[in-house]
DNA sequence: ATAGGATCTGTAGCGCCTACAGATACAAGA
DNA sequence: TCTTGTATCTGTAGGCGCTACAGATCCTAT
């Protein structure tokens, strides 16, 4: 059988086996389906759904990319690639590069959260009952960190208006 | 005002001043009263909130704890510990450290993928039309990935039995 | 007095599953 | 053949941490 077609041959697994075989959660399994990621297979006379060789594959690809943390959006995209077998070398290219860059944004993120944490933590070391230093510094306003900026300007005026309420800046 | 006690002073902030001095959402500020993270603030005659420095201080506290990756269940025992001043210490530091365990695991995991994808996108650079290197990839078993063991055995067969449908290993 | 913001409540949606209930199907043993 | 004990079925709700909307009300500046 061509790894490649999809193409299912007689239909044989149940979706407890099938789930086996992936390592995805029978629930997930529905789930995927429900969204339409993998096609609704065959069904016994009894209603249950049978697989062939080409949900296994799908499955597992989806799987491994999932591993990989590419969005289930992006896995609808890739597969698409992977059936029209026309230029998808170039476009899948697009969708790896993206994620990939998603990935290396996300590691440069958890790497500033450890080393503010780690340096949190270890100046922690003397058991200081009052004034625990983690605490403090999550009280310490120079822990500002300006990235993650969201939308609309945020007003930095440093001493507040005397009383009254205060509405918008 | 004592930083550490969270009493409030005279309520006078509206929620969008808060919202802008705290870089959190409004609808955010809304959603942590609602699940208790937020203690409800004193209301105008109209029925809008009006918070004081004590709201202020603990939002901030909850931004840069979420800045750094804690959960809300985190961050809500990290208050409670800030407000019961007996021996916060190590408790805090407990949640602290298995968050940075939490932190570290991820930034593996997130390792592993980068060198994946980056090998993957590299092999895929003569733009070969007809099965993309990339895409042959995710369906290549060997990249199976043992981490992420779920709970239950995953039945490895490797040559699966003959005909007939399969149910249960 | 009025206009135009800001805020109110309540609800639903996002991504990606996971869990449950109550009903049915199926394969193997007696 | 009948019975048992799984496996599977459908449908719905929940979880995290928000975000977005609708339709109503409030508040302040002119």
């Amino acid at each position: 059988m061509d790894k490649r077609t999809l193409q299912d041959t007689a239909p044989r697994l149940a979706i407890g086996a099938l789930s086996q075989r992936t390592g995805v959660n029978i629930e997930t399994v529905r789930y995927y389906e429900r969204i339409g990621l993998l096609p609704p297979p065959a069904r016994s006379e009894g209603g249950h759904r049978l697989y062939g060789g080409g949900h296994l594959m799908r499955l597992n690809f989806v799987r491994r990319a999932r591993d990989l943390g590419f969005t289930l959006d992006e896995i609808r995209a890739l597969l698409e690639l992977a059936e029209k077998r026309d230029r998808p070398c170039a476009e899948a290219r697009e969708v790896a590069t993206g994620h990939l860059s998603d990935v290396r944004a996300k590691i440069a993120d958890l790497r500033t959260m450890e080393h503010v944490l780690a340096d949190m933590v270890s100046r922690c070391n003397e058991d200081t009952t009052p004034d625990c230093p983690l605490i403090e510094a999550l009280f310490d306003p120079t822990l500002s960190k300006g990235a993650r900026a969201k939308s609309g300007t945020k007003a930095k005026r440093p001493s507040p208006p005397a009383s009254r309420i205060e509405r918008k800046s």
